[in-house]
DNA sequence: AAAAGCCCCTGGATGC
DNA sequence: TGCATCCAGGGGCTTT
């Protein structure tokens, strides 16, 4: 389900309000895509001192280990006072002294760790080799293209594989190769350096415009404060195989990328 | 080293 | 109504 955007709009929902919390119990449900890594009546006591994210990945850091969380496709966070009775598809769940933490994730793509620090290897296994955050100042052009090049892969895998840029996932990889004119099939490497300054254009701008719009909602991406996203809303391409191209009126074409869906308009995306 | 496939799992939509 | 099939926002792991 989330990307980047639903992710980073998760975490901004309850990072403020969890800072500063005391751990007092932590129940697991059915078992996630990891083990928890250490007895859940071990993390009681501690605090949570803040929630940062890398990636996908939220870091929840407490006052001695960090916890990863992982919302994998069908996952989201709740955080109150109080929540409903857990239902069979929550897996997570973590009481301190503000409210409640909760993971509800039918398919359990997804994961909480516990780690001593993020460098311990468990960690590094997870974050070791992730990209550059499209966000911020970090995602340097000239690194981006130097990323590209070496890579003779599509483009919409290069992407989505997350080791040049994190955080572009199957939905906005469509739409930023859509607003940046760019065919995704073309190989990594033979982007021309304007198509790729475009790209790194497309991607910061659609990715920081999903944040500001609270994510996409296309099934039930909720923040963890309960609100839906009105991304989906403003699709260019995704999800509309058939229907008229926004800008030209083409039929929208869709085609697979190893095992994933990409859509995309032949007339407006013609290299 | 890089690329391509395979899985993990459940639920909703569609077709017969 | 029942059942089979396909598809879904991720990404680590194994094999080429």
């Amino acid at each position: 389900m989330p990307e980047l955007p639903e992710v980073e709009v998760t975490r901004l929902s309850f990072a403020d309000r969890i800072a500063g919390a005391r751990i007092l119990t932590v129940r697991m449900g059915k078992p996630l895509r990891w083990a928890l890594g250490c007895d859940p009546l071990e993390l009681t006591g501690r605090l949570v001192v803040q929630v940062r994210r890398r990636g996908k990945y939220l870091l929840m850091e407490l006052d001695a280990g960090l916890l990863l969380l992982h919302l994998g496709m069908s996952g989201s966070l709740a955080f109150a006072e109080s929540l409903p009775p857990a239902g069979v598809h929550d897996h997570f769940e973590m009481e301190t002294d503000r409210g409640i933490l909760r993971l509800h994730d039918p398919r359990r793509f997804g994961a909480v760790v516990f780690v001593e620090d993020e460098s311990s290897a468990v960690a590094q296994k997870l974050l070791g080799k992730l990209g550059m955050e499209p966000l911020g100042d970090a995602f340097d052009l000239d690194a981006f293209l130097a990323g590209l090049k070496r890579r003779d892969s599509p483009i919409k895998q290069v992407l989505l594989s997350g080791d040049v840029v994190v955080g572009v996932g199957n939905i906005y990889a469509s739409e930023v190769l859509f607003a940046s004119g760019i065919r995704p099939t073309m190989p990594a490497s033979r982007i021309t350096r304007p198509r790729a300054e475009r790209l790194w254009c497309a991607i910061r701008e659609v990715l920081a415009r999903a944040v500001a719009t609270g994510g996409s909602t296309l099934r039930d991406f909720t923040s963890a404060e309960g609100q839906t996203g009105y991304f989906q809303l403003e699709a260019m391409v995704y999800g509309r195989e058939g229907q008229p191209c926004r800008i030209c009126g083409t039929p929208i074409r869709q085609l697979r990328q190893g095992q994933r869906s990409t859509f995309f308009c032949t007339v407006c995306q013609k290299s």
